[in-house]
RNA sequence: GGCCCGGUGGUCAAGAGGCCUAAGACACCGCCCUUUCACGGCGGUAACACGGGUUCGAAUCCCGUCCGGGUCA
């Protein structure tokens, strides 16, 4: 039996993992790591890990990794929208935190394996020799999108037991061990933006205030004003605060002159995609073309498309059906089936 | 200043005496969905500029006030 951290966050999905790999009979201990600025080591999450470890008789350590945190995704995530892009903060997090410095820890515990409460599969495929992420039972709370970025070495030392159950099956095993997160929500925004505001977040965290700048339509016409290029997304909607007497969605947006287009749907429908910085998990980098699905959004479909590679890091994906609002910083996640090949960040479309 | 138009919810806009306890669209708010930002689904708030008339009955007709726009010296 191997040795085992279980990434606890206080929720339900991480307190039956530590239970099902103390049931196995590893050697369990729960980890939950201080990320934000919060109620401290006394937080809600914390206790309830805490509590969940009591009650299994397993160890339960906090790690402070407010430091780590605060410099790789919420820098970088400031950054982004800066910048222009919109960024994916959990995928960050996966990569640096939770598969980057608390695995660090793992292994100076002396562990052989770190386990998440993610809906994902991990194995090893010994035709390839390379370990592989593939879709959960649950195909409804599929997560294998926020694990793209993962390496090999990573893999090599992850455990995701929940990739074997559905939700319902979780909450049950969590009711029959009494934890008290059994029936609690499982969703939630920006986990360091709890009321969701980013835009607020953003402003006071840097004391920048946005400028305001013209909404115009996609033949560069004035149509009103907005609250900062930020404050906005690609295929948005909502909260534009403008009456165009028709729905009116974000068509792209330009950091340097705070202009933000807006238009009919139709507008944000591309076909080609490209994307960079890609990382391959289930295979080498591809030499040529590879007819596989991807999607660019955490909930939303894969779709048909050719992975057309540019260079070592480089792509373009080529769909069959025009795809909505591919979005600058968002990441464009490759599939074969069930099988997550890798993925990348998408920088434009056309 | 004279004359002429027009003033309906946050925006646009139906309505031309009883069918209006006032349509619709967009916006906004809430809930659901969701380990990102979004999309989406469901639901909700909200108006006849003001004061007098006419009429059984007025958002709809008349008069005045106020406010816009136009026009004439």
């Amino acid at each position: 039996m191997a040795k085992v951290m279980a990434a606890m966050s206080g929720g339900v999905d991480s307190s039956v993992v530590a239970a099902i790999l103390k049931e196995q009979g590893h050697s369990t201990l729960g980890a939950t790591l201080r990320l934000v600025e919060d109620g401290g080591v006394l937080s809600k999450e914390v206790l309830s890990a805490w509590e969940v470890c009591q009650k299994l008789g397993i160890p339960h350590i906090v790690y402070d990794m407010r430091e780590d945190f605060k410099k790789e995704i919420i820098a970088r995530f400031i950054n982004e929208y800066e910048a222009g892009l919109t960024p994916n903060p959990c995928v960050e997090c996966n990569k640096y935190i939770k598969f980057g410095g608390m695995l660090k820890k793992a292994i100076l515990e002396n562990c052989d394996y770190i386990a998440t409460g993610h809906y994902s599969k991990v194995s090893f495929n010994k035709e390839t020799g390379r370990y592989t992420v593939t879709r959960p039972k649950d195909f409804k709370k599929d997560q294998t999108y926020v694990l793209w970025q993962l390496s090999q070495e990573q893999l090599s030392r992850i455990l995701m037991p929940l990739g074997e159950l559905t939700k319902e099956e979780v909450r049950e095993i969590a009711a029959d061990y009494g934890f008290s997160s059994a029936g609690a929500k499982d969703s939630q925004d920006i986990c360091f933006v709890p009321d969701g505001n980013y835009a607020a977040f953003i402003q006071s965290h840097t004391g920048e205030i946005f400028k305001k700048g013209n909404y115009t339509d996609i033949y560069g016409k004035v149509l009103g004003q907005h609250l900062g290029h930020q404050c906005y997304t690609i295929g948005q909607r909502k909260g534009l605060g403008i009456a165009l007497g028709k729905p009116q969605f974000v068509i792209s947006k330009d950091p340097l002159t705070n202009n933000v287009v807006l238009g009919d749907e139709e507008h944000i429908f591309k076909t080609h995609i490209y994307i960079k910085d890609i990382n391959m998990m289930a295979l080498e980098f591809p030499k040529g073309d590879i007819a596989c699905t991807a999607k660019l959004r955490y909930s939303a479909r894969d779709e048909e498309c050719i992975f057309h590679p540019l260079s070592e890091t480089e792509a373009v994906l080529e769909f069959k059906k025009p795809q909505r609002a591919a979005t600058p910083g968002q990441s464009a996640v490759l599939y074969l089936d069930d099988l997550l090949l890798g993925g990348g960040k998408i920088v434009n479309g056309e």
